[in-house]
DNA sequence: GTTGATACAGACAGATCGGTCTGTTTTACA
DNA sequence: TGTAAAACAGACCGATCTGTCTGTATCAAC
């Protein structure tokens, strides 16, 4: 067995949840597409809503990991990294299977702040906030929290107006906002 | 009767599609709380993805009619109006029935860039970045539709991160970097 | 007062939902 | 090879889903 029938169920699970919502893909369908019995699933997960927690954290490393990665190999000095951001979000808008960013959407449907679902896409935007203030504190901002804060709102809005109008153009016109914000920040 | 019931049968269903999303908000609960029968919600539209529709259309007129009054109302001088906006915003997130931007959550249940409830959802923010391309000209901008891009990425950008983290603060964040962009491009 | 449109209540259909349970087969490991 | 855990298929549950249909009541216009 090269992969665990959990991790097979959560991947398979992503996939779909991603492409047509998480209230509109049943859990048979999950099954059927993964080829997985009905009790395997209740076995590793207690509910529906465990599983969707467990793909929500694997969708959270995977992103983050990619990102970071896309954005080292793309620039190496501080700045260019900070740029290299938005060209990483260009690809990722561009690509056939984009549907937005997932944690926005799975707010939309778990829209209770308190829901554990809500509450974890809201701490994968703190992390991936995390992630840009390193990177304005590597750029020596003089006030990193504030172009980290910046760059995020040039970011899920790219995601969001990228997804809603279909057009991976708000990355560039990001980047380019970008580039005034941070030369406002550093010089 | 002061309303009819079609249009009584339409702010229902906004409410609980709002607070709820799409799917999860079921038929035969709109017509219970809204008082009306199953046949007349049938007689006015051929299927909730036409309620979602009308829904969505009455969203759109009411949010931008609602934000164009808040922020002439606010602020006079084209450059201020500009800035106005993320005051406007502001308010809004901090309502205590603020649950995003109701076409960002529409796209991310009906994600087919063809399905007509996106396509209606992409008309609105085309028709939004209209009006602000309209205050960016006003304000003489040099480039009104690179301003217009810029402070929609800030403004989408700040709803869905005011919504996912659920603190109000994005709007003043937003404002600050509206402040960097429009000095950019009006000086 | 009759007529025609509209809305009412609610049964009904067929599908699907999340979740439970049983009994069998496969798998991994000692 | 024997054993125990894991995964299998699929019946089953009650609830809910969208949408249809019937028959009655309301109401305004003529």
């Amino acid at each position: 067995m090269a992969v665990s029938r959990r991790d097979h169920l959560v991947d398979t699970a992503l996939e779909m949840f991603c492409r047509d919502g998480f209230h509109a893909t049943g859990i048979d369908k999950i099954l059927a597409k993964a080829g997985v019995a009905k009790m395997t699933l209740y076995n590793h997960f207690r509910s529906k809503d465990e599983l969707i927690l467990a793909v929500l954290r694997r969708r959270d490393e995977r992103f983050r990991r990619a990102f970071a990665r896309t954005v080292e190999r793309r620039a190496t000095t501080p700045r260019e990294r900070l740029l290299a951001v938005f060209d990483g979000l260009g690809e990722w808008f561009a690509q056939s299977n984009f549907t937005g960013c997932t944690f926005i959407n799975a707010s939309a449907e778990y829209a209770a702040q308190d829901d554990p679902i809500h509450a974890l896409s809201a701490e994968h935007k703190r992390l991936t906030e995390a992630y840009i203030r390193e990177l304005a504190e590597a750029a020596e901002a003089a006030d990193p929290d504030a172009l980290a804060r910046s760059l995020m709102l040039l970011i899920e809005g790219a995601t969001a107006l990228a997804h809603v109008t279909g057009t991976s153009d708000w990355a560039r016109h990001a980047r380019a906002a970008a580039e005034v914000l941070i030369a406002d920040a550093l010089d």
